[in-house]
DNA sequence: ATATCGATTATCT
DNA sequence: GATAATCGATATG
């Protein structure tokens, strides 16, 4: 079984806890629908420490969950808060749906659905460790090489990861990403849970103080922090 | 190192 | 017509 890292600085790049085994991550299975049925809280923190894919043609991106925000139902921040719209229409439906939005004229955002059919909630992605396919992101972010100090600007920021994966509204939007035949899906790849920290949302005026951000704090791909 | 600002458009009032 | 779950560039200490 081939390793499938581009190269070994990549996964020994912030000492995550070393695998047992090399990880063919093309093949890891969807995290189950129940896994997204529950509270955004929950789900949160158990999304730390997995894995996103996409699944492109022959090749495959993937890359480690390290900072995600909950956002709840009847939680003033939510874009679902007002009600239901086209646009929000995702987060209301059933749970493990991708949900992306377009947001200051420039970029996408990447959250999936959480609770069941009829009940509003959500987790937005906010930061990922490049593992597989490093290149292609780089490429997709428009940045040519990815050395040591440019590889947090791969995927470091909720625009940036999205763009990273390609992931857009058009393409992504309504995407059910429990399934096997999903290009876009979530895994576990039986890394050791890592250590998780609550924080504060980012970038938001409503229900500012709520502690519902969750990062792992030892990671340097968490966003807004300097190199260390 | 922190602050401020412009970009650019879907969505909602 | 205003706003936005952001980013990158530029300015300033």
């Amino acid at each position: 079984m081939k390793r499938e890292t581009d190269t070994a600085e990549t996964v020994a790049s912030v000492g995550w806890p070393a695998r047992s085994m090399p990880t063919d991550f093309g093949k890891l299975l969807p995290l189950p629908r129940a896994f997204y049925d529950r509270d955004p809280r929950r789900v949160s923190r158990d999304l730390l420490g997995k894995v996103l894919l996409r699944r492109d043609g022959r090749k495959v991106l993937a890359a480690r969950v390290v900072e995600v925000e909950a956002y709840l139902s009847n939680d003033p921040a939510a874009h679902s808060f007002a009600g239901r719209t086209d646009r929000n229409a995702v987060l209301w439906g059933p749970p493990g749906i991708a949900y992306i939005y377009f947001i200051y004229g420039n970029h996408y955002c990447f959250n999936l659905s959480c609770l069941p059919d009829g009940v509003a909630g959500g987790v937005l992605f906010r930061a990922l460790e490049p593992l597989v396919g490093i290149e292609e992101m780089a490429r997709a972010r428009g940045l040519v090489h990815a050395d040591g100090a440019d590889l947090r600007r791969l995927t470091s920021g909720p625009g940036r990861l999205a763009e990273a994966f390609g992931i857009t509204r058009a393409r992504d939007n309504g995407k059910d990403l429990t399934s096997a035949a999903s290009d876009l899906w979530i895994a576990d790849d039986g890394s050791r849970r890592p250590r998780v920290r609550v924080t504060t949302r980012i970038g938001i005026n409503k229900a500012a103080d709520k502690p519902l951000r969750y990062i792992v704090p030892e990671n340097r791909f968490v966003s807004g922090r300097k190199a260390e």
